[in-house]
Formats: C-alpha cells, sequence, structure tokens
DNA sequence: TACATAAATTTGTAAGATAAAATAGCTCGT
DNA sequence: ACGAGCTATTTTATCTTACAAATTTATGTA
C-alpha cells in the first residue's frame, strides 16, 4: 500500500515529514532549509534531499535556488497518491474532508459495480462474495468486519476491469476507516449487510442498473447515517 | 501541471526515464543498475538517484539492495499522478487506454457538473461560459478549440468545489487530446457546441440531474462515435 | 538616485568512501 | 552426498566534502 515496505531512515523522513505537511506544522514558520532539516532530523543531506524529491514527486513541494523549499497549495497535491491519502487521514479528522471523499465515492464506485454486473469473472466474484461473508461472519470483531467491508469495496474496484478505479483504493480504505471509527460511536450500528447483498446479487446476475443503484444506496445511507449523528463541525 | 517547471538534470532524467518505463524500454533486459544509469545517460550518482526515488514515490520503480531496482507492475503504479498520466498519453495510442480514461471520465465529470450545478458561484459559471465560448469562436483553429474544450471541462470540476475531482484534469487533458486527435480525422467533425450549452445551462439553473444527464451524454457521445469509426486494435 | 558589481544564501551537482542488505558460493564436518 | 555455517560479492543506502548555479541582497560608484 505504502510506498515502501522498508522502513530505511529516508522513508522514515519522508513519513515524518509528510505527516508534518498535511498536518500543517510548516505553515507558520515555512519549510526548513536543507541544512535545518539535517539538524532537526539528524539526518544527512543525501536522506533530506531524497525525502525532499520524493515530496516534490507527490506535489507537497517545490524547490529552487536560493529561494528554499515550499510547502505548496493543497490544489497541487496529488491527493489520489496512497501516501497522501494516508497522512490526510492520519491527521484530526473533518467532516469536510469525509464529505469529499463520499463524494468521490459516489461517482466512481457504482459505476464500478456496473462495470463489474457486465465483466466480472467467477473469480472475482468469488472475492466480493468473500468479502460480505467476512461481514457476515465478524459482527462481533470490528477491526475484522471493518477489513471485510474494505476487501468487499476493493473487490468490485477490481472486478470493474478498469485500472484507474483501482487507484481509489487508498481513498476508499480511508474514507471507511473514517465511517466505521464515527458509527462505532452509534450503539450497536453496523455496515448494512442486505444492502451489500443487493450489490453482489446484480453483480451476479449482470444486472448493471441494479448493482449501480445498490452500491449508491450503500453510500447514501452512510452519508445520511454520519450527518444526522455529527452535525457539521469546523474545517 | 508536471512536477516542475524546471528542467535541470534530475528533472531531465526523470521525464527521459518516465517515458521510458511507460513505453516497457525496461521490461526485457531489467531496470539498470545504478552505476548503469550513470553511465548510459551521463549522470551523476546524485542525480540519477534522486531521480530514481522520485519515480519510486510515483510507484513505479521499487529498489532494494543488492536484488537492484526493479519496474513495478502497472496496478502499483500512481496512474492519476500528473506525469504519469502525461507518460501514458506520450506513448503509442491504444483504445483499451482511451476506453479506461472515458469509463473514470463517466464516472466522476457526471457528478462534478451535478455538484457544481448546487454550488458554483458567478465567478465559476463564467469560467465555465468562456470555455464554451472559446469552443465557438475557434472552430477554425483546431488547437485553440481544444484548449477552450477543455478548459470547459477543468471549470466543471473546480466549480464542483471538490478538490479531489479536480485531481483529474491531467487525465481529462489526455483524454480531450486523444479524443481530438482521433476525431479530427473525420472529416468536418467538431466537439457538439450544443450538448455543452445544455450542460451550462443546467448548472446555471441550478438543474443538478439536468447537469447530470447532459454531461453524460457528451461523454457517450464522444465513445460511440470513436467506437464507430475506428474498431478495436490491439493493446 | 541609478546602475552596475560584489557578496551571501540556498539548492543543484559531483565524487569518493563506507555501511548495510541480500544473494551466491564455499568449507567443513558428518 | 548433504546440510550448517561462514565468506565473498553485488547492489543499494548513507555520509561527507567540495564546488557550481541561481537568485536575492548589499555595496559602491558615477
Amino acid at each position: 500500500m505504502r510506498t515502501q515496505r522498508g522502513a530505511s531512515l529516508t522513508y522514515g523522513l519522508l513519513e515524518t515529514l509528510g505527516q508534518s505537511i498535511v498536518i500543517g506544522d510548516f505553515d507558520k514558520n515555512g519549510f526548513p532549509t536543507e541544512a535545518e532539516l539535517c539538524i532537526r532530523f539528524g539526518a544527512s543531506r543525501t536522506v533530506a534531499r531524497e525525502a525532499v524529491k520524493m515530496l516534490t514527486a507527490k506535489g507537497l513541494l517545490s524547490a529552487r535556488p536560493r529561494q528554499g523549499t515550499k510547502v505548496e497549495p493543497i490544489a497541487h497535491w496529488n491527493l489520489l497518491d496512497p501516501d497522501v491519502t494516508r497522512w490526510l487521514m492520519e491527521r484530526q479528522y473533518s467532516n469536510k474532508i469525509y464529505r469529499e471523499f463520499t463524494e468521490v465515492r459516489l461517482a466512481i464506485e457504482p459505476v464500478a459495480a456496473a462495470l463489474a454486473a457486465q465483466r466480472a469473472n467467477k473469480a472475482e466474484i468469488r472475492a466480493i462474495r468473500d468479502g460480505l461473508n467476512g461481514m457476515r461472519n465478524e459482527l462481533h470483531d470490528h477491526d475484522a468486519a471493518l477489513a471485510a467491508d474494505i476487501d468487499f469495496h476493493v473487490a468490485i474496484l477490481k472486478a470493474s476491469g478498469n485500472p484507474f478505479f483501482l487507484q481509489l483504493r487508498a481513498l476508499i480504505n480511508t474514507a471507511l476507516r473514517i465511517s466505521i471509527g464515527l458509527t462505532n460511536k452509534i450503539a450497536g450500528h453496523t455496515a448494512s449487510i442486505p444492502a451489500h447483498e443487493a450489490v453482489l446479487l446484480a453483480i451476479e446476475n449482470g444486472d448493471a442498473v441494479g448493482a449501480e443503484k445498490a452500491m449508491r444506496a450503500i453510500l447514501l445511507e452512510s452519508l445520511e447515517l454520519l450527518a444526522s449523528f455529527q452535525p457539521e463541525t469546523a474545517h
């Protein structure tokens, strides 16, 4: 999922800086100079430069001689980069970003479900069903149920056959974790199994329109539940 | 749009390697070792390493000691990264990727248009109208008409108020350039002005459902036109 | 003041040395 | 022959130092 499994100095600094940038730690005093980075994080120039270069590649920074390194405005960030999405999740939750995530899901996932209904093979349908069964069997274990829920949605993205849709798995992962974190506060609430069953059934039957509607219903239900539960807050 | 305006050695090598990877130049012999990179491209280790690190940040490469640097499978690439999208465009056109692009557009743009109908302010509507007028006024100049067409679609993404939608501007840019490149081969064909007018009108009237349908019609029309014109080719 | 020139700051590039990781190969005892 | 453990090798990872380039600031001179 992330850029690399390894935890070298460079990737450690990448994580630290990425999170700090997303939180806004450098908004006041500006981004440190290369020399300051080395001092503050005990890194060599090589490590500092390579971490900055990777953050530049993700749109978070830009550097020019004499002018220094600057944090780019959020409009320039590669928001669909898995690392950036994860850093956004790890910072303080905000209703605004959850709504934005869900709007993206409302655009993508119903269309992906419709395509899956037209194209999914047996193995892909089995993967979707495994996700649903996991949700059924783990009603007691919130973490396991969440993992199964994510598996269900990602399996549909895969079954769509369009690799670009699959790129959004990190965002969906994030959105679902936020969603679950909130809905868990509502006593006894769990993801709606029947709604998920309806999506699977439509895909199995090759019913593109039905799959699209059923998936949209899941997302709208989740969105309305949250809206009714927690009023819009700042940010 | 791209990672950096500057044309330093590092960014030059980034471009060269990114294009080569996307084309598949390293599929046979594997990706060169750091030392080989320096020799083949006349770069210092610093430049070679930083370019590789940026490509790693975009999901195209991974590196481990002793094992070397390898091209990741396409499923791992950050396909929505503006640089990656541009490199994909610059390689040989293929019907498959055009269809995939259009599927993404069919998911995102109608929803963006619906949101724009609910939220767009006067300045944002003016930007959309400017794009449409540009298309009207530049019927003779294909390049200018294409630019106006792109402006029109990007203005709607902006007016949606969701920054994640705007991330797809590079993909839409690419898709439209491919589309225009093909439709220009059809004698006398130009983008349908009335269809675009319908979208603007619906947004101005706050008609979310109408805007969504009108935008979907534009994309479906474009897709069908191409399908009828050029039969599915390899890749 | 206006303009040219020098100085200072910060990133960009280069090169060499050493460390660490992971594979391949070898030695040796059984 | 076989396997455990050690050694060698390859390649990336890290550190250090030096210099170049770009750009802003300061300075000096007419």
